[in-house]
DNA sequence: TAGGCCATCTGGTCCT
DNA sequence: AGGACCAGATGGCCTA
């Protein structure tokens, strides 16, 4: 597998791995059904008997969630720890970074823990709304004291890419418009102030506190 | 109960 | 050779 192959979001689950899973989940309510024992076979998606261990003998958060499917010995089965150790590892620094990503979005209204793509998703969003609200400021700071409202750029998911940034992800070909439905479609800076930009209650307003930066810059160089 | 989300295991590929 | 990265497979948990 080349590096360079980026999956998009929606192949984070492939038709197959669903028809996969949701065989599996079958099997497991047909084995649930015939009284089967605490271990059963299954047939997993290699035609192979696999087995499994049912839901009611659900391990303790002391075990370790997933029993390895192979004990391997000597080297290489000390070998294939070693890297299971390292492969969890990369995946909790990435969910470290996932977490540090929510910590410093703003807070949903209901206060949920937003999944993964989620995460990703609007964090795309709120990018794409600061760099529309400081380009406002911009603007204003030169004088155009108009409300950008009429020239306000389209929503990233309707943006062509002809028409987005150079450095849009778009562009780069690493996600496509579609998979980025935009949480929100404003048509309106007020509007983002209002909705995407509340933490503990409290509303701020984006194109103030920019346009406070914007002006203390101002002040500074000159 | 089906399906979504997640953690983990695993083997392949690329890089250092 | 060994580590990093990736994607497929699998099982557990949760919810509508």
């Amino acid at each position: 597998m080349s590096p360079e192959v980026r999956c998009t979001p929606g192949d984070l689950r492939t038709p197959r791995d669903a028809v996969a899973h949701r065989l599996s989940h079958k099997l497991r309510n047909i084995v649930n059904e015939a009284g089967g024992t605490s271990e059963d076979y299954r047939i997993n998606v290699h035609g192979k008997p696999q087995t499994f261990f049912r839901g009611t003998e659900a391990p303790s958060t002391k075990r370790p969630k997933h029993k390895p499917r192979c004990v391997k010995s000597g080297q290489r089965g000390r070998r294939r720890m070693k890297a299971n150790d390292r492969e969890r590892h990369r995946m909790h620094n990435l969910n470290s970074a996932l977490d540090a990503l929510r910590s410093i979005l703003p807070a949903l209204p209901e206060d949920a823990k937003m999944t993964k793509i989620e995460t990703l998703r609007f964090a795309y969003n709120y990018i794409w709304a600061l760099t529309q609200t400081l380009r406002m400021c911009d603007q204003r700071a030169y004088g155009e004291d108009q409300l950008l409202v009429e020239s306000f750029p389209r929503s990233p998911s309707s943006v062509l890419s002809a028409d987005w940034e150079s450095s849009s992800p778009v562009e780069s070909g690493y996600v496509t418009s579609a998979d980025f439905e935009p949480r929100y479609s404003y048509t309106s800076v007020d509007e983002i102030n209002s909705k995407i930009f509340t933490r503990n209650e409290s509303t701020i307003p984006i194109a103030f506190y920019f346009k406070s930066l914007c002006v203390e810059n101002d002040l500074r160089n000159n």
